[in-house]
RNA sequence: GCCCCCGUAGCCAAGCUGGUUACGGCAGCGGACUUUUAAUCCGAAGAUCGUGGGUUCGAGUCCCACCGGGGGCACCA
């Protein structure tokens, strides 16, 4: 059994040792005794003198061993780096002016009974990285600053919304029908119920019965499934804010969306002039607005609407290299063309407005232009940030969305909504004006910490199992001090 | 699901058109060293070259399959 302490005292953390002594002579002792404790990160042995880096989750300083003076020297020498030590001593600046902490008695916490990486390459492997993150957060700085930034982003959102008195809810994950998105979900059992559930693709079809059960203003941050491809700006589990705000409309939701990205990235980086794959981007209020078919006039040079012959949407779609399925109508078709030809060229950023209502069931039509809805979507860095959009409240144009939907679903679209029987009797009791909004997070984090795949602001990514490999299990030596 | 690329010791990393005992660095091990900063110096060691087949007198290197990863496409409110 391991001697190791249950609990240890300590004082300090790192960056307040730092913070506290940033002026001392080189050379000086302060009568200041500190306990500070992390892993060793680096040892460096000189005879009767040893130096040692100490890294906590503040940051590093500098230990200073004598083997006059530091108890159990040559223990103190033979630590292993990676080792956790808790360190007392007072705190100095040693002659060539490095802060330090004298090792006047050490303790170990644990031992690291496999190695670290290379303490200067570190790893580039971003298999190792990503499924050993444990490993990655000590060896590679900028991981660990990701994920700080990563929660002060999420702090921040929630700050904002309580403000303006948003209520956070918590709604089911396990949906009896998946809805709420165009996606296919994954698949699960209950073996109590003995039915099939099916893991939350959006909390959208719940937030909007709270609205209806008169929540006013209310938002949710969490997980949300989906079974489709992997790439850099998709895992198949990733992290969604959605809110629904009543009496507000699309207008409305734009305008809050542009201030809490800006206020977001003021409050969490200090400016909204942000720096993404090298190119500038200006994220301060006001963010231009321009329909999906201004753009499409804008970046493909051709003119579209809903009132083109489907004959003449199709020939274009062609010329663009849009792959087009039979069934699509119009609105399909100007997605499509949209999302070929404008998507990825938007640097933004940019609401896209007036989507068709056939690719937007859950959106209110239009209050001037029948056959499109009141919908947007953020498009920043040539990358979707965010979905929104004024409610469709009738219950009975929503059946007719859904049945729509279904037979899409029955013409081989099996990421076609169903009919939520629930759903649309909550919105027979009662919804009004609504205006609703979604955000991926994970883009978001991506977008304000410089990051281009989702793997480096998820801290453990979709992958697939590693079968033995690299495991205790395998054989490979592990090094057990007891 | 498709295409391209990658996989050499715990980590980083050479290895040119296939040619004998696979170059090094860090970490680890032994030794020297009382102010180092990726400390330095000396010494010894550590490799199923992702896995399995195949071609060849000879394979880390070429071919096939599989495993894992990366990028792209498809898919993706």
């Amino acid at each position: 059994m391991s001697n190791a302490p249950y609990r240890f005292d300590v004082t300090h953390r790192v960056c307040e040792v730092v913070d506290a002594h940033a002026n001392l002579e080189p050379g000086a002792e302060t009568d200041t005794v500190v306990t500070v404790a992390g892993r060793l990160m680096l040892r460096r042995d000189q005879g009767k003198l040893a130096f040692g880096s100490l890294q906590d989750s503040s940051g590093r300083v500098q230990l200073f061993a004598m083997a006059k003076s530091t108890p159990e020297y040559e223990g103190f020498t033979g630590l292993s780096i990676g080792d956790w030590i808790a360190v007392t001593g007072i705190v100095m600046m040693t002659r060539r002016g490095e802060l330090s902490v004298r090792v006047d008695e050490w303790a170990l916490l644990a031992h690291a009974g496999r190695p670290f990486p290379d303490k200067w390459h570190g790893i580039s492997d971003p298999d190792t990285r990503y499924r050993q993150r444990y490993v990655d957060l000590w060896v590679t700085e900028e991981a660990r600053q990701t994920f700080i930034r990563r929660s002060q982003i999420v702090a921040s959102m929630r700050r904002i919304l309580h403000a303006q008195e948003f209520i956070e809810v918590e709604t089911p994950m396990l949906h009896p029908i998946p809805g709420g998105a165009l996606a296919r979900p994954f698949v699960t059992h209950h073996n109590a119920l003995g039915e099939d559930l099916y893991l939350r693709i959006a909390p959208e079809l719940y937030l909007k019965r709270l609205v209806v059960g008169g929540v006013e203003k209310v938002f949710e941050i969490g997980r949300v499934f989906r079974n489709e491809g992997m790439s850099t700006r998709h895992n198949p589990e990733f992290t969604m804010l959605e809110l629904y705000w009543a009496y507000a409309d699309h207008a409305d939701m734009m305008q809050l969306t542009e201030e809490l990205v800006a206020g977001i990235a003021s409050e969490v980086l200090g400016t909204t002039t942000i720096e993404y794959d090298g190119r500038e981007v200006d994220l301060s209020t006001p963010w231009r607005r321009a329909t999906m078919e201004e753009l499409i006039a804008e970046y493909a040079g051709v003119d579209v609407n809903l009132d083109t012959p489907i004959d003449e949407l199709r020939a274009i779609c062609e010329r663009f290299g849009v792959e087009t399925k039979a069934h699509y109508g119009p609105g399909k078709l100007i997605l499509e063309l949209y999302e070929k030809t404008c998507e990825a060229e938007l640097w933004g950023p940019v609401f896209v407005t007036d989507y068709p209502v056939e690719v937007s069931p859950l959106s209110r039509e239009h209050r001037e232009r029948p056959g499109y809805t009141e919908r947007f979507e953020a498009i920043v860095a040539g990358r979707e940030l965010c979905n929104g959009f004024s409610e469709l409240t009738d219950p009975l144009i929503q059946r007719q969305r859904f049945e729509a939907q279904e037979a899409d679903r029955d013409a081989g679209d099996d990421e076609a909504m169903v009919v939520d029987e629930d759903y649309l009797r909550a919105l027979e009791y009662g919804l009004p004006g609504t205006a609703g909004l979604g955000v991926g997070v994970d883009r978001l984090v991506m977008l304000l910490t410089g990051t281009t795949t989702i793997r480096d602001v998820v801290l453990f990514p979709t992958l697939k199992p590693e079968q033995g490999r690299g495991t205790a299990e395998s054989g490979e030596t592990v090094d057990h001090p007891h």
